[in-house]
RNA sequence: GGGUGAUUAGCUCAGUUGGUUUAGAGCGCUGCCUUGACAGGGCAGAGGUCGUUGGUUCGAAUCCAAUAUCACCCA
């Protein structure tokens, strides 16, 4: 069979991945082998494959598969998340679309168009994934809102109110007055906004025309005003220490306070404080023990309580509030003014701080148990620096209490029921109904008097369960025991806390009760041993990459374009662990949007036409049984023992960066090792003469080397290299490379390798010699070198000369006592080689080139001698290190004579 | 305002924890090369006093301190 002159992904991708879960590769169930396992970062269900997701799971898929192909019982376990306030968001704008307001349903009938919409919209990704390449058994497939993790979820509720570690509390909480819900902060974006400032004068109470004046961005929150704050140090206002003001417009009578919160230099100088309406003003309120007036609804319009403008809307209440200030007299002026503004990540509308009442989690003892995990490496954060931000987080003065209440319906209800003032937590409303009996003595209470909290939990309360939950663990302990501890994690840096650092706490908090101590003290407690933090993906701006800047590729245009292995070579080869990565794609200023363009992607899909047009060759080679002559047997048996050596000193780095999750590096020393030693050395060592065949050892075993580096490239590029694989040899039913085994690791001959290295040197300079002088490439050269021991060691190894002599296209290459005039010389190390060039040489030239590197000798020479006679460093330096600067010394000083010789007889 | 990190070749980044000939890679760039696996290619080459200034040290891209710029996080 003829091969195309390219390799096409489109014909080979869908065939391999068919076959692959045809064969059921990627599932897993628990045996004797030892387990690897990976759970997937569920991504939302609302989401389209982007980039940060081909990184992610680009990198768990490596991960992966070379853990199968070692041999390991390999188990990513991929799933989706039901994203609450994401989803939500969206169910209800489809719904407004086709006519129908979220308020005209009852929660029940919300839910069947939300669930209807996961089920249509929900598992996009997931196929996104694989065409990829991911190699997650999607059988385990879990969802975060599906009934078993629900039940772990209402379990582990339960489980921390018996703990006492859930209150109700009332807490100022970001408010979003559209989606009436309570957001973390983490869902509040703030954005500086253009907006007014508005000095307003309150009277000094029992004066007539003495007045402070407050500067505020929010004036219908006047009508909430319960005092005013001045500096303590601040002269202007010490005559009004102890006095009370008059709000204007509404008439109330408040306290002049001192409070050090207030800055000096800011507006006025004074400070209208409005406990309900502001996060600071709320502590200081706390502080001087003020009264608390909210003067908004939920839906952002004024409260009873604001006395005025009942009903209104917030902004229409400002522009009336501004009105009766004006008329009032008391607007002293209004200013052009920037401020950062806090809008609802998902709905936009400005978010309101609030008092509300919320369930939450105590954070205190769960933050030191995160932080010990982390703290005595039981967690490995890779890159390990990751410690500095997550100690910050969750230190004791910066971390809070986990508010987990969302007032949502898509999501888990929270298993709480009210019945006056009692609040009962139980699986469902039946156990409810029989602790309120219990409890109250009130034998005829009916489910009719117990309310049950209108909430749904945070949807991170749900995934901080996720490296247990999806083994079913809060049920059945079977797989949970096999699987757990899982291996690594790999996620983004930016929900470190959200979510590493919870599902820390939760593996913590509940692995031993659920496995029991012996396996627990055997396997650890931690739901992972490593996590890899993936930088954010970002354009050439460094903007990070979202779809509400426009400024992504889209994922699957790019994968169409230089298919799934070429995207993947692209992801990560500059994908260092930790580092933001600045993909490529250039941005289109004619029509502004991103264009599917990528150079690394390109690079990654050279790479495959690369190995495919290497495949080419030595397919197109005919075989003899026969020895070849001894010459081409030594040149042969060189190459490849040379390229044995070097492959296991490849494995030998790749394991080691490995080990420190440094994929790209690995990835960019398989692409030098298959491109620059395999096929620009080694396969031009071996290659016969045209049409003329090649014996059948060297034949196989490069066929041998060809196959295992597919194999250890196969974790990166999965495709290409199964493809290649099978091309390589006939194979048996159940043989593929994605179940093939990873190479041992053994030592290697480093000698061996850096004389093949100094050959190669030898190479380059003959045809950078060839190259300036306007010489073709294969016109015969002949080539001398001065005669040393260190000459004569290195040809003595079989074949090497040889190879010289093949790969730099020379007559000869011999040995001599002086230096050969009329040709062109060149030094590796300290011996020296002469070209003769069968022309004239150009003496200006060759002059110029012999001074410069004189120049750069003598220029080293010097910063050699000064160190060496710089007695502190002889004394102090170890021992090795000045014996190395000695021998610098001698070989600097022998290259400079003989490169002085060389000009003397030029 | 507080914190964290970054700053090395035109671009994107390594530099494994102070010493391997006055710094490496990939891409890009410059020359030359085409019947012989691959122009999605081959061969060779040019490019950096490691943001700046001090300090520690026999020795600093690497450690410390200031400073500048940028990014992100928190208020």
């Amino acid at each position: 069979m003829t091969l195309s002159s390219n390799y096409i992904p489109q014909d080979t991708e869908q065939k391999w991945y068919d076959h692959w879960m045809e064969k059921n590769y990627f599932h897993s169930e628990p045996d004797d082998r030892e387990p690897y396992s990976i759970v997937i970062p569920p991504p939302n269900v609302t989401g389209m494959l982007h980039m940060g997701h081909m990184l992610n799971n680009t990198i768990q898929d490596v991960l992966i598969r070379r853990a199968r192909l070692q041999g390991y019982n390999a188990c990513w376990v991929p799933g989706t998340d039901h994203a609450s306030i994401a989803t939500e968001a969206k169910v209800v704008k489809l719904l407004r679309e086709r006519g129908i307001k979220k308020s005209d349903l009852s929660r029940d009938q919300f839910m069947e168009y939300a669930w209807e919409w996961k089920e249509k919209y929900g598992g996009i990704i997931l196929d996104q994934l694989k065409k990829l390449g991911a190699s997650c058994d999607w059988e385990r497939t879990r969802f975060t809102l599906e009934e078993s993790l629900s039940e772990a979820v209402v379990k582990v509720f339960i489980d921390l109110h018996k703990k006492g570690k859930l209150y109700r509390g009332l807490r100022m909480t970001n408010w979003d007055p559209e989606a009436k819900t309570v957001l973390s902060n983490e869902e509040v974006l703030y954005k500086e906004e253009n907006s007014r400032l508005y000095y307003v004068r309150y009277q000094i109470e029992g004066t007539t025309d003495e007045w402070i004046t407050i500067a505020t961005v929010r004036p219908e929150t006047i009508l909430g005003d319960t005092a005013i704050a001045v500096h303590p140090d601040d002269e202007r206002f010490a005559h009004l220490h102890g006095k009370r003001a008059i709000v204007p417009v509404i008439n109330r009578s408040v306290p002049i306070i001192k409070d050090t919160y207030v800055e000096m230099e800011f507006g006025t100088g004074a400070l209208k404080i409005t406990p309900a309406h502001d996060m600071n003003d709320n502590e200081i309120g706390h502080r001087h023990g003020l009264e608390v007036i909210d003067v908004l609804n939920d839906d952002g319009t004024m409260s009873e309580a604001a006395q005025f403008f009942i009903g209104e809307d917030r902004f229409k209440a400002r522009k009336l509030m501004v009105k009766a200030l004006e008329d009032s007299g008391n607007l002293v002026k209004v200013e052009e003014y920037k401020n950062k503004v806090g809008r609802s990540e998902r709905t936009n509308s400005i978010v309101e701080p609030r008092l509300t009442k919320q369930w939450f989690l105590e954070m205190k003892d769960f933050a030191k148990t995160a932080l010990k995990a982390v703290k005595s490496e039981e967690v490995s954060f890779y890159p390990e620096n990751m410690w500095n931000m997550y100690n910050s987080w969750l230190n004791e003065e910066n971390v809070r209490d986990w508010c987990i209440s969302r007032q949502l319906w898509w999501g888990q209800r929270i298993p709480a029921w009210y019945y006056k003032d009692h609040v009962f937590v139980a699986k469902n409303e039946t156990e409810a109904l029989a602790m309120a009996k219990k409890e109250t003595g009130q034998e005829n209470l009916t489910l009719a008097d117990l309310h049950q909290d209108e909430d749904v939990v945070d949807t991170w309360f749900s995934s901080w369960l996720w490296p247990i939950s999806v083994f079913d663990g809060f049920k059945d302990q079977k797989e949970l025991a096999y699987y757990y501890p899982t291996n690594v994690l790999v996620t983004g840096w930016d929900i470190m806390f959200f979510w590493v650092a919870r599902m820390i706490m939760s593996g913590y908090e509940w692995s031993e009760e659920l496995l029991g101590k012996d396996i627990i003290d055997k396997k650890g407690r931690q739901p992972f041993h490593d996590v890899y933090f993936t930088g954010m993906v970002r354009d050439n701006k460094r903007r990070k990459m979202s779809k509400s800047l426009g400024n992504s590729p889209d994922a699957l245009a790019l994968i169409e374009t230089y298919g799934a292995d070429g995207v993947r070579f692209g992801m990560l080869s500059s994908a260092a662990a930790g580092n933001d990565i600045v993909f490529d794609a250039p941005f289109d200023s004619k029509s502004k949007s991103v264009l599917n363009e990528s150079k690394l992607c390109e690079q990654g899909k050279n790479f495959c036409n690369k190995m495919w047009n290497a495949l080419r060759l030595v397919k197109s080679w005919d075989i003899i049984e026969e020895t070849p002559d001894s010459e081409t047997l030594a040149v042969n048996q060189l190459a490849i023992q040379w390229l044995e050596e070097k492959y296991a000193e490849t494995l030998t780095k790749i394991e080691h960066n490995f080990k420190e999750y440094r994929l790209s590096d690995v990835l960019m020393q398989l692409y030098k090792f298959i491109w620059d030693d395999f096929c620009s050395w080694y396969l031009e060592m071996i290659k016969p003469e045209f049409q003329a065949p090649i014996d059948r050892k060297t034949y196989e075993r490069t066929v041998d080397f060809f196959e295992q580096m597919m194999v250890i490239l196969h974790p990166f590029m999965p495709f290409v290299t199964e493809e290649i694989w099978h091309q390589l040899k006939e194979r048996k039913a159940g043989e593929d490379c994605v179940v093939a085994k990873w190479p041992a690791l053994k030592a290697y001959d480093e000698q061996l390798i850096n004389r093949v290295e100094l050959a190669k040197e030898i190479v380059a300079n003959v045809r950078d010699i060839r190259s300036s002088n306007g010489i073709k490439k294969y016109d015969p050269l002949k080539a001398f070198v001065l005669e040393s021991d260190t000459v004569t060691t290195l040809l003595e190894q079989q074949g090497l000369q040889a190879m010289i002599i093949k790969m730099a296209a020379l007559e000869s290459l011999n040995k001599t006592s002086e230096e050969v005039d009329k040709t062109v010389p060149f030094l590796i190390g300290t011996d020296k080689f002469f070209v003769e060039i069968n022309k004239e040489i150009n003496v200006e030239e060759e002059r110029e080139r012999q001074e410069k590197e004189l120049g750069y000798y003598e220029g080293l020479l010097v910063t050699i001698k000064k160190k060496l006679s710089n007695e502190k460093f002889v004394n102090n330096a170890p021992e090795k290190v000045v014996a190395l600067e000695r021998k610098k010394l001698a070989d600097t000083e022998a290259k400079i004579k003989s490169l002085k010789d060389g000009l003397n007889s030029l």
